[in-house]
DNA sequence: TATAAAACCTGTAGCCACTACAGGTTCAGG
DNA sequence: CCTGAACCTGTAGTGGCTACAGGTTTTATA
């Protein structure tokens, strides 16, 4: 009296994850998603563990971690010592890329603005952001 | 009684703009920088106009703007009619993009730093973050 | 002036994380 | 049983470079 786990096709796991069916194939093809069994014709069949693991990815993926780097939590998942202070750096320095891009993008916005200013408080003659970009020195 | 215009090598025109030799004929490529004379031998041979456009388009990229905004911006830049509020609602909006990133990032941040708050305040066995990114139901 | 080394040339392939085909096969509902 | 949707594989394209390989030209030194 074995219970059979559910099966889902790609498409329905793609319909239950949020992601999308081609880059479930994507997944697979680069190591990141373990590859499922398969139908007697060749279609892809996936297991709740399959769910999982790529709610986990997307999930990863959303906090803007790499694929590479999302191989490395999912390994650091399996193993059982050790793993929770190396995920702990692994977010810590994912954190700080992250608000390096921030910092990157804040200073982009200031001068974006900047730039606006001064073509809002155009009166000459030309563009002053075209002039700006053309002609400052640093 | 000409005065010839000086000339610089890829080399120089990288040194003295900071963008790296092979991007310069990248730019060439793909119609972003123009195309400058050439020795007999086939070097290519920059004026000051390219040293300017070359830095304009670095500033450019140093803020963001994707090559085709570039490209655009410089066709703005040749004509000379109504071009300066074309420019600034170009500018506007991709200072839009890069508050949408801003914000993206942002909330990535805030997630990090609660998972790594869970992390520091994990007492029992497993790693919350790697518990919270497989089982959360969100 | 000869030569060696540096810089240049072209073209192509790789990076990342997908996305989008083409051309064929299998599955599910009626 | 048949149709049409969903699936299969493999390949090529995206953006903005970067990194070769294999050859030519320029430049600096002896």
């Amino acid at each position: 009296m074995t219970t059979e786990s559910p099966t889902y096709s790609r498409g329905q796991l793609a319909r239950s994850t949020g992601v999308k069916g081609e880059t479930i194939r994507y997944y697979e093809q680069c190591g990141l998603l373990a590859a499922p069994g398969r139908t007697a014709g060749g279609h892809r069949m996936y297991t709740d563990d399959h769910k999982r693991q790529l709610n986990f990815i997307r999930r990863c993926r959303e906090l803007g971690f790499a694929i590479s780097e999302i191989t490395g939590l999912l390994d650091l998942a399996q193993t059982d010592e050790k793993t929770c202070e190396q995920v702990r750096q692994a977010t810590a320095a994912h954190l700080v890329d992250v608000q390096a891009k921030i910092k990157d993008l804040r200073a982009m916005e200031r001068t974006l603005k900047d730039l606006i200013g001064q073509c809002d408080a155009n009166s000459t003659a030309g563009c002053p952001i075209i002039d700006i970009l053309l002609f400052q020195s640093h």
